[in-house]
RNA sequence: GCCCCCAUGGUCUAGCGGCCUAGGACGCCACCCUUUCAAGGUGGAGAUCGCGGGUUCGAAUCCCGCUGGGGGUACCA
């Protein structure tokens, strides 16, 4: 490639990028190159489910190739920087257990990984192309550039830069320069014959050229669009496979247009599919849905359900495995199985994932460390360290209630009465349909004394008695058994009765019997009954 | 408008020319279990494989057109 290659090449040149043969029939050479990927978010806002959901595949595909992963940071937006995006990005990644082998907090052979800190070699680059012809600048003002666009739209044209610019003589660059002018610099797209792409998943694609548009490489404040910076940064770290969003496909073929000028290489291009909204209208949003990563933290999923339902998205396995951990997913997962087309994303089968995964897949400690945070949050317990008897209770009661936890966040709202006091409730609660306020008050009589003889540690042996008890007094078990339900729990719906009982304890037990006694026998409902 | 991508039950999908009278999962319905609610178990409804042409002995699978949906169309990424 000899004259037309570009300044970068000179200077660095990654191993993976000496001429090889890439990718025609397999997609990793694993003799000779090692796969270096990367996952490139903007520091707009927080991270995304559409881009975690790249990052996943990206990451999964480095691991299981042995590979680089790389973060990058494309902060080349000055109005739409975040920075508390960052540690939003860093944060989700890490939640979901995805780590990077080189990035902005931890650097690495190729460096910075702040696109922001690397402007002068995006300069560097954007005058090689001035200088060979690839690229021209262009003055137009914004102002200009709206009448254009209205006027096309007008005639019902194509849209488009007009190249106004394009042939400026160096005369009238300086005229406009002396003007004080700060012009962008534009690829100079070839007016004609057409460009070629290669996606993984959807194959070639012929692009005219006359279609394509001198799309702004370098924009007016010194920072470099998104079309330079990225191919700039792929090629000179190294990457050797491209995974990104949809949204870059209609721009693909000026990426390729780029590579082509500098005399690069392409790596493989992989082009994720579009997550939609669960109404199918549009692109997933903050609207719609939770498009946040973080939120779903805060909203009590699980990291292991997060993954397992996003790895779902867009791929399968085959059509009988459908749980998958990270490192299932390094085994089995196959990028070139990810499909073309875009998918719904759908609350109820993620919320169904975590539940699953509370319920039947963590180990009952690790569920009760996770869930501690919101316990304490809530102020039902404090620093209960593991060992402490604070501890044991709450292992207890999240044994008891993980059926019914799908999120996190629920445990409280579905503890909260072994910790402190029942909810308070309202007599009538006490007495199921068809039953009589004083035939409960006489059955809660009997349990108390029952309890108070046997205590609750041997349950078989409370329900058994309790039972028989029913029977003397013409009542089914569920008419016997929700007053005690209420009495305990403050709630027609809880755990089993007896597991419930033995968590609370003999003496509390007793307590809230008295209390339920007293509310009852205090009650309008008693005399009427009489 | 222009360029591009996509198309299997409501949703995510398996399927890559005969194994499909289309399989699984979520959701939905019913039943079972049962001290409530869940969880779990069993069963069920639900797809003319978007439509129309081809190719072939044979098409959900290959080709073309149409339609529909979506993406892009910025000195945002």
């Amino acid at each position: 490639m000899g004259a037309l290659t570009g300044p970068v090449s000179r200077r660095f040149r990654h191993p993976s990028q000496r001429g090889t043969d890439r990718g025609k029939k397999e997609l990793v050479n694993e003799t000779s190159n090692r796969v270096r990927v990367r996952f490139a978010p903007s520091p707009t806002g927080d991270l995304h489910v559409g881009g975690v959901r790249t990052a996943l595949f990206t990451w999964i595909f480095a691991r299981q190739h042995d590979g680089d992963f790389l973060l990058r940071i494309e902060d080349t937006d000055r109005r739409r920087f975040q920075e508390t995006s960052i540690e939003s990005i860093t944060e989700s990644l890490c939640w979901l257990g995805l780590d990077w082998d080189e990035g902005p907090d931890i650097g690495g052979p190729v460096g910075p990984y702040f696109q922001s800190e690397r402007l002068d070699i995006y300069r560097e680059h954007a005058n090689w192309l001035l200088e060979n012809g690839h690229a021209y600048e262009c003055f137009c003002s914004s102002e200009r550039l709206d009448a254009v666009r209205r006027e096309q739209q007008a005639n019902k044209q194509p849209p488009g830069y007009d190249r106004h610019c394009r042939n400026l003589t160096g005369e009238q660059r300086q005229e406009y320069r002396d003007q004080g002018v700060t012009p962008v610099v534009r690829l100079a797209v070839p007016l004609e014959g057409s460009t070629t792409v290669h996606d993984l998943l959807r194959g070639e694609t012929v692009y005219e050229n006359r279609t394509l548009e001198d799309a702004v490489l370098m924009k007016s404040d010194g920072f470099p669009t998104y079309h330079l910076a990225a191919m700039v940064d792929d090629f000179m770290m190294g990457i050797t496979h491209v995974t990104r969003g949809p949204e870059w496909i209609p721009s693909f073929p000026l990426h390729v247009l780029i590579y082509q000028a500098f005399g690069w290489e392409l790596p493989v291009f992989v082009h994720m599919p579009l997550i939609l909204n669960p109404d199918g209208k549009g692109k997933l949003s903050k609207r719609q849905g939770a498009a946040s990563t973080l939120m779903y933290k805060q909203d009590g999923y699980l990291p292991e359900a997060m993954v397992n339902y996003l790895a779902l998205v867009g791929w399968a396995y085959d059509d009988r495995e459908e749980f998958f951990s990270l490192s299932d997913l390094i085994e089995k997962f196959s990028i070139e199985k990810v499909s073309s087309s875009a998918a719904r994303y759908n609350f109820d089968k993620l919320l169904w994932f975590n539940q699953h995964y509370i319920n039947h897949t963590i180990e009952l400690d690790d569920l009760t460390r996770r869930s501690l945070p919101w316990l304490q949050e809530a102020g039902l317990i404090g620093d209960a360290p593991e060992g402490s008897s604070e501890y044991a209770l709450a292992r207890d009661a999240i044994a008891l209630i993980k059926d019914k936890m799908k999120v996190l966040k629920e445990a409280p709202e579905l503890t909260s009465f072994f910790f402190g006091e029942p909810d308070s409730y309202e007599s009538d609660l006490l007495i199921p349909k068809k039953t009589e306020a004083a035939t409960v008050l006489t059955a809660l009589d009997r349990v108390r004394e029952i309890v108070a003889e046997l205590g609750v540690e041997d349950e078989e042996a409370l329900e058994g008695r309790l039972r028989t008890v029913a029977d003397e007094l013409g009542l089914k078990a569920g008419q016997m058994f929700m007053p005690i339900r209420v009495a305990l729990t403050g709630r027609t719906v809880s755990p089993g009765l007896f597991e419930t009982m033995k968590v609370v304890g003999k003496e509390r037990s007793l307590e809230r019997l008295d209390q339920a006694i007293k509310k009852l026998s205090q009650s309008a409902l008693v005399e009427t009954a009489d």
